[in-house]
DNA sequence: TAGCATATGGAGAACTTCTCCACATAGCAA
DNA sequence: TTGCTATGTGGAGAAGTTCTCCATATGCTA
C-alpha cells in the first residue's frame, strides 16, 4: 500500500519543500529538544510558516514522519529478540531500546508517545508498538518469570515516563540505564506479598 | 528563623494581593497544570502581572509558595514510616505518597521537581525530600531486603516519572498505582543476574 | 497630617502557535 | 512552445504566552 505521509502525486517543488523542513526538523528536535520552535524550523528550512502547516497540520504529524523509522527499528529489534534465549531478558533489553530512542529527539517523543491514545497517524505508531511487546511480554510470561498481572501497556508508559525523566537531567548519563534496571526487578518477581 | 516568603515587614495591601495570587494559583493549577497561564492567574486575583512578578519571580517560586505545607506533610510521613515494621513496606509506601502528591497539581509538581538541582528555594525543598527518603532507603537496606546500590535520587525520579506519566492520561485510574507495583519489585530483589 | 518608601498595574517587547489568502508556478494539453 | 489551472507558497496577522518597566497611587511612620 502506498504510504500516505508521501502522497503519490505531489509537485515537485513540494516535495522538495517537504524534505527540507523534515531535515530542519530532526536538526531542531536535536538540538532544542521539546522547546524547539515551529516557526524557526520553518525558518531554518527556508519556508513560511503556512507551508509548514500545509505538509504537517500537527505537530504529531511531524514527530510521525520523523520517528515512523525509528518505529520500524523497534518492531524489527523486537522480533529478533522473539528468538532470544531469555524471553525475561528480551523483554527487559527491548524496553530499554524503546526507553532509549525515546530519548533521541530529547524528550520529544516521550512526551508525545506517553499521551493519551493518539488520534491521528500517532496511534498507529503507538498500536504497532504495543503488538511487538505484547508479544515479548507474553513469552516472558509463559517461559519467563514476568507476573500474569503485568501489562504491555503499563511498561511502555513506564520506558516513555523514565526516558522522559532522564531527558530533564542529561549530565546524569547513567540514569536512564540505572531506573530501567530497578523496574526489571518488577519485571521478574513474583507479585510483591505485601 | 523567620520565613523568608513572608518577609517580616511588608504593607498590608501588598501581604493581601500575595494571598490573593497564592490563592487563584491554587485554583489555576488543580484546573489547568501546566497549562495554567501566569496572566490568568494575575487577573484572576486580580492583580496586574507586574505584582505577581513581585511577588513570585519565577514559577519556581510560587511553585515553593503552594507546595510547601505539602513537602512538610510527606516528610512528616517518612518520620512516621520509620517506626513502620517493614522496613521494605515503609520505603515502598513513602514512594507513593510522593508520587501521589505529586500528581495533586496535575503534573506540574512532577515537572519541576524532576528538573535538574533547582538553584533555587526548590532546591531546598528537593532536600528535605532527599533526606527523608535517603533515611527510609538505608533502613530499607539494612533491614529489609533493599539492594545495596540503589540510590534514593533515583528512586524520587521514577516516582516523579510515574506521576507524570499517570497524569497524561487521568481516565486510567489505577495506572499510577499499577506502575508503583512493578517498581515494587526493583526494590526487593537482589540485583539481577543477567 | 505630611512625606516618602513601598507597592501597583497595565502597556509593551519579544516570543510562541496556527490561519488565511493573494499570489506564484509546475506540469499538462494543445 | 505556449497557455491554463490546480496546486503550492510565504508572510502578515490574530491570539496567545512570559516577563519588564516605570509613572502613578497609597500605607505607614514620624
Amino acid at each position: 500500500m502506498p504510504s500516505d505521509d508521501e502522497p503519490r502525486r505531489m509537485r515537485a517543488d513540494a516535495r522538495d519543500n517537504r524534505e527540507r523542513v523534515l531535515r530542519a526538523a530532526r536538526a531542531a528536535f536535536a538540538e532544542d529538544g521539546t522547546h524547539a520552535s515551529l516557526n524557526k524550523i520553518a525558518q531554518r528550512a527556508g519556508v513560511g510558516a503556512g507551508t509548514l502547516y500545509r505538509h504537517f497540520p500537527s505537530m504529531d504529524a511531524l514527530l510521525v514522519a520523523i520517528i515512523g523509522a525509528d518505529v520500524e527499528t523497534l518492531c524489527a529489534r523486537g522480533r529478533e529478540l522473539m528468538a532470544d534465549p531469555s524471553p525475561d531478558d528480551a523483554l527487559s533489553t527491548w524496553l530499554r531500546a524503546v526507553a532509549v530512542h525515546a530519548t533521541a529527539m530529547r524528550g520529544l517523543v516521550a512526551t508525545r508517545m506517553a499521551a493519551p491514545p493518539a488520534d491521528g497517524t500517532l496511534a498507529a505508531c503507538h498500536e504497532r508498538i504495543l503488538l511487538t511487546g505484547e508479544a515479548l511480554l507474553e513469552r516472558a510470561r509463559r517461559q519467563g518469570t514476568a507476573p500474569a498481572h503485568l501489562r504491555i501497556g503499563d511498561l511502555l508508559k513506564l520506558a516513555n515516563a523514565i526516558a522522559w525523566v532522564a531527558e530533564q537531567d542529561l549530565a546524569d548519563e547513567g540514569l536512564l540505564g540505572r531506573l530501567i534496571a530497578v523496574v526489571d526487578g518488577g519485571l521478574r518477581s513474583p507479585p510483591a506479598t505485601v
